[in-house]
DNA sequence: CATGAATGAGACTTCATTCAT
DNA sequence: TATGAATGAAGTCTCATTCAT
């Protein structure tokens, strides 16, 4: 009814950013329970120990604080994953390169939970379309980085395609292996993972 | 309210069994279009061009229709994938197995929309969690018995694993494509996928 | 969430007719009682009997509810005002008529509580001031009527600005007395407005 | 909670009292504009440049920062409506004093939002409609006094009921005018309701 | 005196489900 | 069997007011 289209309070004071942060954390940690769907806005605010007034007064609505709690989780992923090497490698480094790689994903891909609400809740939200345009194609930037630095010792010849092929392969991968709990061990997935990589990209597999 | 205390229909007529088949189409075509958190009970209904009170007198509730229509696709999909031979291979057959096997299994992936709220509505429900476990068990005896018939020809150890590991990457990738519609053909997919598990499973991947 | 901006259902039984104006029946005695905003719409059909989702089955939300209202209101009162004659009168007539048409208005209004919500509540609301306005250009095309047919006995030239005083005049003093309950007799009241209105147009008010 | 309780500050040095009178104006130009329901009592504070705990160190509550603004506002009218004569009229002077006194009421009514505000919101409010009363009270006396005084000249018997209705039409048609911006200049206005009175009251109208 | 974060009752609204016809 | 009106629990969100700093 105001003119002003709802007021989000922007933290100005310790206690708020706390606040703030709270409802975040509790909000993360009940959606990756129960989904997002079946998370209500009143038992976030519980959780986080503050009353439902607060939640208002620093997401507009629930999207909202998904949303964050969203851009949050992938800020830390793409942190958390290291900057490759830019130039030429030397022969037979490309390996190593891409062993090192698949491990560093795997181990950024904690909360497979939340990941799948990423994919999944609020469908066709052009807020929500739009962080998965940006995570999907800042994933697939990086990964094209790591085979132009290689791709003198790779048969593959569409390396904007390879890149989206083994991006999808690797997040969902991970993904599905996490989330259901399927009967392989992590250590075993990540050499297996690098290892099928490695032998479809590169000239000579058995390197 | 209890689940044991409520009736419900057994289609016995003509006119009946069409009912309950409109609805799970209309139903079917709804969660695609707006998942299932996204459609209600009265959509469903008036999309089969049926009352709300017919819709109950077919299903339990929501849920039930919505593990009926799952149902039907994942029946569906086991129906269009071949049989494959159980019998050894002769060499250099492993190849065009994997191509062919690959190939049935991207056809049997239409409604990817489905496919993905199979994994997402519903968090912690039984029946849901029940009805994965099934398919995913499956999914992955029918790749084993594949690795199987191949296995003079494989440098896998661990079949069971390995299965599990395909599994999961045909599926997840061939969903995540085809969802979001990523920059790469179907031929092509098919192609690259076949190739990836072709030279990741067998001893000589340039065969 | 629906496409289709929500339904309201359109009474197609006997029943559905009688709840949506006990609703509507309801909403007029609340809001006449204690004012748009000091009405909820759990109260209206808590009044009216019903639930609350029926409430939402007829209405699209409160201020659906209360344009119904008013519109019933109004429509009501333009049609317990007599047709008054549109050719030439003769001499001395006029008189006559102003006092037959002061009376009927004051009758007209009756529950001038909801006359008042008409004019305050819902500030600013485009329908809400699209309901006014339709009113008050038929009041005043009514009133015109009047004058022009009496003109040939009128000192007035401006007929068009004359209804407009007059309407409000008219419709604002009845509303103000018997809002306030102003010490004044209903009778008192209709003799003393058809007097000065006599008195103001007429060429000779003593006539 | 009892209304006793609780102390309002009572201004005593010159920031506070600028504060309070920040407080007032804010909310008199916020509720001119949105009505007393549709502005909250942040939206105030803020438009005041205030924070929202200083609303509550002046104001009791938002009705009683809404009761000051009118008391504050019907003073203001009253102060600018001149004191008329008590003595008797010479003969001939009634129809100069009708003029003078309608015109110098038109003027006073600026602000015909909040004097709207003032007959509708908080229904059945007890402070509210004592308000009123004295403001209806006071208007209706001075009226009389008017009339009284020139009393010889006029052909109304009853004083008290014709003051009641002079100041309903008044007061009620001024409003209305001004609030639905009706197609009649002021200066017509002024003109027009002062004819219609001096030919409702006086004994010989053309006079 | 001022600040603005925090509170929570209560308003609005949806939708899965029941049941009288 | 089919219909659709009716139900009400439960979720979303607002805003007047309090209180620690």
């Amino acid at each position: 009814m105001s003119a002003e289209s709802k007021e989000v309070r922007t933290p100005q004071q310790d206690r708020s950013r706390t606040t703030k942060n709270r409802l975040l954390d509790a909000g993360q940690r009940l959606i990756c329970r129960k989904g997002y769907h079946g998370t209500n806005s009143k038992e976030i605010a519980a959780e986080a120990g503050v009353a439902i007034g607060s939640f208002y007064a620093y997401f507009r609505d629930k999207k909202d604080l998904f949303i964050m709690i969203l851009e949050r989780y992938t800020e830390r992923i793409f942190a958390s994953v290291p900057d490759l090497p830019t130039q030429a490698l030397a022969r037979g480094q490309a390996r190593d390169l891409l062993h090192e790689y698949v491990r560093s994903v795997v181990q950024a891909h904690d909360l497979p939970e939340l990941h799948r609400e990423l994919y999944v809740s609020l469908r066709n939200d052009p807020d929500m379309e739009a962080l998965i345009d940006r995570w999907q194609q800042e994933s697939i930037r990086r990964i094209e980085r790591v085979l132009r630095s290689a791709s003198g010792q790779l048969r593959i010849r569409d390396t904007q395609a390879a890149a989206v092929l083994l991006h999808a392969s690797l997040e969902a991968v991970i993904q599905r292996i996490t989330l259901y709990r399927l009967a392989v061990q992590e250590e075993w997935l990540v050499e297996e993972l690098a290892d099928m990589f490695t032998r479809y990209l590169l000239i000579n597999g058995e390197d």
